[in-house]
DNA sequence: ATATGACTTTGACATTGATCAAGAAACAAC
DNA sequence: GTTGTTTCTTGATCAATGTCAAAGTCATAT
């Protein structure tokens, strides 16, 4: 599963937000604690319960981080694509892993090693700052994704997810293209799958949307945001 | 709401884990940003939205973190006793509070001003690093209560809430003093007040605990865990 | 003591969203 | 292409939990 390469990682690293603040000999340390892996569609990185590596970073592709069920259900937590980290938080507990993480495409990896990334933050409050800004982002997002499966309606769920897939423009009509299949967005939004389909023909039938495949366009923005029932 | 005293802030900040590794001077310059209030039961600390003044530990009393909706229902995301920090996730980003924050005892909180917890976080790698265990604890807690909301059924809530709740000895059979009103607990559980008395009733009913008020005598942790349906 | 208000319990009912099952569509492999 | 596999949609049904309402309990303050 995971297969070691001799990509200049130095450099993958350096263009990270993350570490952008570093100077070369920090960099050089890091990155010889770091690794480097190819993780094909579908497959583990890693499940609930095993004992931490250290801290992923996406370079390409998208890793599905998840807490599984015992009946084979799952909610989706987070979804990493290219230049997210994942796994960090256990770095700094000695606790295993509480999600599973699955690559939803091919992927690359990098693995900064537990014992490299302790080292580097000791040395840099720079980049102690940045973990600690990119901890409370993490944070922040959980707590909207609760509110949205503990206060919110399958519809109201529906509606906020697509309106906050805007594009930069903000342009009151746009088209989606979904990134993931619709099993995993639905369990993202804690729905099940046949929920998620009925909620999107709702909205077709009311005119707000139209779905073709993965990809969704919404008429309008603004009417979409204010759709009741 | 807030009232200033004049206690030996340096006194108390140097006996929170958080804090114990600083020296004299350190501890002085971030006692000197921090300041002192009491609030009563069910006076707002603060609510979602508003701008974040810094970090806040309580002392005496208790503080509820809860996510209000719209419709004047609220989802309990956690309740900070005396030693438990709350806020600090923003002073990292600038965001507003994603939660409020209600005491629900009357309270004695420090709060440490933002800035001064920045400089304070520059200079003490250590005090960085236990703030990131501190917000990856937190971070864990949430996942914990996601798949608790998400994956678990009402009667599965309960189970898992009262059988953590075990007194430290890990006895078979004890008794668990609710520290907070029935409404809040549900809150926390994500259910609503009328289904968690139900649900207390059925395993009453079926001889796993023992409910009078506040006090819940469980009989066997063991056969409590079991129990389904 | 008694009264007032908050919290809790219980019952009847409504509703949301899950489950099951079958068919349709998209996609991949050969 | 054709076949097989996965994903998606649609319909019918059901169960879990929320809502509403009323009564009961508890605590507090006067």
């Amino acid at each position: 599963m995971i297969q070691e390469t001799r990509h200049p990682i130095r450099e993958i690293l350096a263009r990270q937000p993350l570490f952008s603040n570093l100077n070369e000999d920090e960099l050089h340390v890091i990155a010889i604690g770091t690794r480097e892996y190819r993780i094909r569609r579908n497959e583990v990185v890693f499940q609930k319960g095993d004992q931490p590596e250290g801290m992923h970073i996406v370079i390409m592709g998208q890793v599905k981080l998840a807490i599984p069920s015992a009946q084979g259900a799952e909610k989706v937590v987070h979804l990493a694509g290219p230049g997210h980290t994942f796994g960090e938080a256990v770095v700094f507990l000695d606790k295993p892993y509480p999600v599973s993480a699955i690559a939803t495409q091919d992927s690359l990896i990098l693995l900064v090693l537990k014992s490299t990334l302790e080292n580097a933050l000791d040395d840099s409050p720079t980049l102690s700052r940045k973990m600690l800004a990119s901890l409370s982002i993490r944070l922040h997002e959980l707590i909207d994704d609760m509110e949205s499966c503990t206060l919110r309606t399958s519809m109201q769920r529906v509606v906020c997810y697509l309106s906050q897939q805007v594009p930069a423009d903000h342009a009151e009509a746009f088209t989606i293209q979904l990134a993931n299949s619709k099993q995993t967005i639905a369990s993202q939004l804690n729905l099940a799958p046949e929920t998620f389909s009925r909620v999107l023909s709702q909205l077709s039938e009311a005119g707000l949307i139209q779905v073709s495949g993965r990809a969704i366009n919404v008429t309008s923005r603004e009417r979409l945001i204010q759709f009741q029932a």
